[in-house]
DNA sequence: TAAAACTTTATAATTTTTTTAAAAAGATTT
DNA sequence: AAATCTTTTTAAAAAAATTATAAAGTTTTA
């Protein structure tokens, strides 16, 4: 590798760590980045010189002499545009980078199931929304996508959704539309990135995060980093076999946990449930309109509704079982309960909780952690501009 | 880090390479150590000087000026103990730096359940050995150990074997008593170093390999080096809850993998089913000494064995199923059937891929290639000896 | 078949980076 | 308030990586 490229490269490595702290001193860039002190001194000096950072005082003492610290500089400003898509809905907002919100989240339906206009829909959606925003492109460094389904970041492809007809892959081709770098990921993938930086796994080296939303995700991190397996498609949690039921699932196999736990699987059983008389305070909603949204469900849960309740318990059991086949395989020091479903996260634990009791060797169970997370209601989308910052070039 | 301690360090990752790999040039070390042409190059005349190494003539031609190629000097030995601990019997080998047998294998029947004297006549045992091989302790490395239980190679302990009373841990204490470097590690964790340093394996970077002995273990490959999860138990795949049956595992708990499929069941249901009058070559054994030896039973699966076969298969296809669930997780290049029980390979193969094609996604299994393996009757004390390589220092 | 063109290895010269040492600045103790 | 201890910063020396060049084979081509 030329030197002129390793300057580079550890110039974005700096930059990075004021993306995710904002406040640094020079000693402990110097050990984040492995490089020597001098180095990282004279590569800061020429980071100031550029715009991009500025001095920012002196740090608080730790016993000696204080440290000067560092910190990204406003004036010299880059966007990041953060798109989250699920089976329903869209959403977009462009973040700065100190993570503030630059262009304020818009948000669209998009069925993705049997929907053959949906990647000219989505494009012409987030042209518009960049043009509107009156952001140069040339101060984006970039546009971040979670989505569902079987994902791989790496070759920029999606093999359930977004299908295209050619050789191309839809990152490029999305890439070429839009006429700027696009980074495509899985959701779950991307809400573990989230955690992992900003979230309860920051600096923790083995992390599971489980996303409960229309399908069962999980998001690995291995040793402080993603873990995405060989061929890209690691995490497929959501069709393991471990269900008794006999229902057949999306997939075209019985037993997935899916089938018996996921938001889409919730909902269905509520209906039914109050189908046959159940009373709730969902009632309503769903006898007037005859749907039963997802955020109603997890609310009524939330505020204590039985019938919700009782569906979210049983089917968090299940989670919950998967949950110990993860710990025995694994031993993570921390498991995150995330996506959309984790708003309901104390009423998650107590049946998950239950299931490890049942499942997991007590000894193995007591060196995992489990937590809901904090940063749940928009992980997506931070784990969305963490993908264009991991992955983009400043210069 | 000091200067001199980069310097070892190097000398030791270049002793390993050869280690690995018998004959390399000066490029391909260069190239597997990430440091340049230049330091290696001085480094090899050190060890050359030291007698570590020694030149062997120039290399095959690769399309220009033809490479020097070095290998270990054969003069300045030092030796490895390796030692392989199963359920009922341990086995002791010395290894030269080439892999070769130095001192023959020595077989003693120590079964590890409700036995006081244990840790005692483990010691003698190797004690006895290893004065009664005539090696000078100076030449020793260090003895490397595979054992069940749950083992954190990192702290040195056990937490199911070898159960000592005060706060010591069981590698200090056998390395006190033994009074040489002693390193231990679980035995499934072994046999998958076996298997990525010198098996199916090699040079791969995710694999994980399935170790059907007394239980079923399981060692993974991740991103080209043991994973051992962040307390160091990872990979305890005999307790994952997946099988139907009710019955109770030694862990307390119902459902384990391991209660229908490992070797101590198999045995059993081969027993009783010919109690209850089935035919089987095993018969006359069992019928004289009531006793059914693993090795009886394995070979007569291999060699065709209706009632063997057939016990034989029942367990694999919930092996199969768990395999499943691995896949799903974490995607991984490829699979190895290893342990004793891998000697009936061939029959595995089938049930487990039966069970697969069940309960995977088609598409996520064409990703994985399942592979019985061709080094697994001394994968435990081949991975042995590797756990002394990684760790020593020479000196 | 022999010269030219191409590959790859080995060594030397230069540049970059790290390490070590020393100085400066602040906190803590006596 | 002086002395001691910590930590940061700067400077000098040492180590390592690049880059360039030479040497030794292979392959191509006229």
């Amino acid at each position: 590798m030329s030197v002129q490229m390793k300057q580079q490269l550890l110039r974005n490595e700096l930059i990075k760590f004021f993306y995710y702290d904002n406040r640094l001193t020079l000693a402990e860039l110097s050990r984040r980045s492995h490089k020597s002190l001098p180095l990282v001194t004279s590569t800061v000096n020429g980071l100031i010189e550029d715009g991009y950072i500025q001095d920012n005082g002196l740090a608080a003492s730790t016993g000696g002499r204080r440290a000067s610290s560092f910190q990204l500089n406003a004036d010299k400003q880059r966007y990041i545009v953060a798109v989250a898509v699920d089976q329903m809905v869209t959403q977009v907002v462009i973040y700065d980078l100190m993570n503030n919100v630059k262009v304020g989240l818009q948000k669209k339906e998009l069925v993705l199931h049997d929907n053959p206009a949906l990647t000219e829909t989505f494009i012409d959606f987030l042209k518009d929304y960049i043009s509107g925003s009156g952001i140069p492109p040339s101060q984006i460094l970039g546009i971040g996508i979670g989505m569902p389904g079987f994902v791989s970041a790496i070759k920029g492809v999606n093999h359930t959704f977004f299908k295209l007809g050619g050789s191309i892959t839809l990152k490029d081709h999305l890439s070429k539309e839009l006429g700027l770098p696009v980074f495509i990921d899985n959701d779950s993938s991307l809400i573990a990135l989230a955690e992992l930086k900003f979230g309860a796994g920051k600096d923790l080296k083995d992390v599971l995060v489980v996303n409960i939303g229309w399908g069962i995700g999980l998001g690995m991190i291995v040793n402080g980093g993603l873990f995405r397996g060989h061929s890209g498609y690691a995490g497929e949690f959501s069709h393991i076999p471990l269900s008794q039921s006999n229902k057949m699932c999306s997939c075209g196999k019985r037993g997935c946990l899916e089938v018996d736990s996921s938001l889409v699987f919730m909902i269905e059983r509520a209906k039914a449930e109050m189908d046959s008389g159940a009373s709730s305070s969902m009632e309503q909603v769903y006898k007037t309109t005859g749907k039963l949204p997802a955020d109603l469900f997890l609310n009524a849960a939330k505020s204590g509704d039985p019938l919700a309740v009782s569906v979210l318990s049983d089917a968090a059991f299940l989670v919950g079982k998967g949950i110990s086949t993860l710990i025995h395989i694994m031993n993570p020091m921390l498991i995150v309960l995330s996506g959309r479903g984790a708003v309901a996260g104390k009423i998650l634990m107590a049946p998950i909780q239950q299931a490890i009791n049942e499942f997991c060797i007590p000894w193995l169970a007591e060196q995992t952690e489990i937590q809901v997370s904090t940063v749940a209601t928009n992980a997506e989308l931070l784990g969305a501009a963490t993908l264009v910052i991991e992955n983009c070039d400043f210069n």
